[in-house]
DNA sequence: AAAGCTATCTATAAATC
DNA sequence: TGATTTATAGATAGCTT
């Protein structure tokens, strides 16, 4: 929108970035507005600036509380049934604990971490990692094919840009990663 | 937008707003994942249909509970008024929540469950992932200097075997990581 | 209920004040 | 800096299939 396409990365110029954050953020609030009102939706919606500073919306006549009260309660059991304080205790606990060993193992597995990890670990993990890279790739390739695909159907119903389509690839390609060219 | 312009109320015609929901939560969670790549900024939206169903969008990379964790914590929130008993669900069904989150990231990291990834998630992704190897494969050569260094000093004491170390070294070099040599 | 298609309306980046 | 204007990219209402 406006004066030139703007690529969708951070905005560097920290000016610009305010600006635009300003002006977008009215934009989100007021498309959610609208969506609520239109559609009959209950919406919430939090922001925080990169500097801490929070928004919100709720649709009305709720309050934001009550969408996220639906939120938390939404995918989880029922609770009311629960008598035992100690079960309670005892889950809490537990899940607090698988949490911390995903968050550990996740963060390894983000190469970030690896302090504690021995040689033999490390050499482990790196394998992992390379063939997890390879199933991405392959994953990525199939998307490629299929796009690539789509392109040239669509370029074959559009006699006199026939040799246009691999440039379009390209350029599409070169856009999702720059860093490969 | 469109071919008429629309009053701010209900659309009235079930079929209607359907379309219209649709579409205008796809624009709306565009609009915020726009936000807050463009400004840094860690935004969460929630969505209820009229019919309950849930939507939901988070500032990437992923976990929409943090963003809510943050609005929790914000001063002057229901939050405080809460009966413990409404805090304890409300964790428990975080930790929940958050755990799950997890599980999914950790298996796209792992180059699982792909299918529901576009073009673009399957760029970053791999992307990301390539960073995790260089980050691990920089601490392998860490581990592995520090330990010719020390097999080096070894030697230093042994005269007579001199010259075996590198071949040591390579051979156990060999054994971590076959597929490199 | 799903997709695709434009004419049209809206949001907004950049320019200007 | 901040408000206002303008040109353009983007979103989408009403259709069609």
């Amino acid at each position: 929108m406006g004066r030139g396409k703007v690529e969708l990365k951070k905005i560097e110029n920290p000016t610009n970035r305010q600006v635009t954050f300003s002006k977008r953020r009215m934009g989100l609030l007021k498309k959610a507005n609208e969506l609520a009102i239109l559609c009959d939706a209950q919406i919430g919606v939090i922001i925080f600036s990169g500097t801490g500073k929070m928004y919100e919306y709720s649709s009305p006549p709720w309050r934001i509380a009550n969408t996220f009260d639906r939120y938390l309660k939404a995918p989880s059991t029922r609770f009311e049934e629960m008598d035992v304080q100690q079960k309670i205790i005892h889950e809490m606990t537990r899940m607090k604990d698988e949490n911390n060993r995903l968050r550990i193992i996740m963060r390894q597995y983000m190469g970030d971490d690896l302090a504690s990890l021995t040689l033999q670990d490390v050499s482990n993990l790196e394998q992992q990692i390379e063939f997890s890279l390879y199933k991405v790739r392959l994953r990525k390739q199939q998307l490629l094919d299929q796009h690539l695909l789509e392109m040239h159907h669509r370029e074959m119903h559009i006699p006199g840009e026939q040799n246009n389509y691999l440039c379009h690839m390209v350029s599409h390609m070169y856009k999702l990663s720059p860093g490969l060219y």
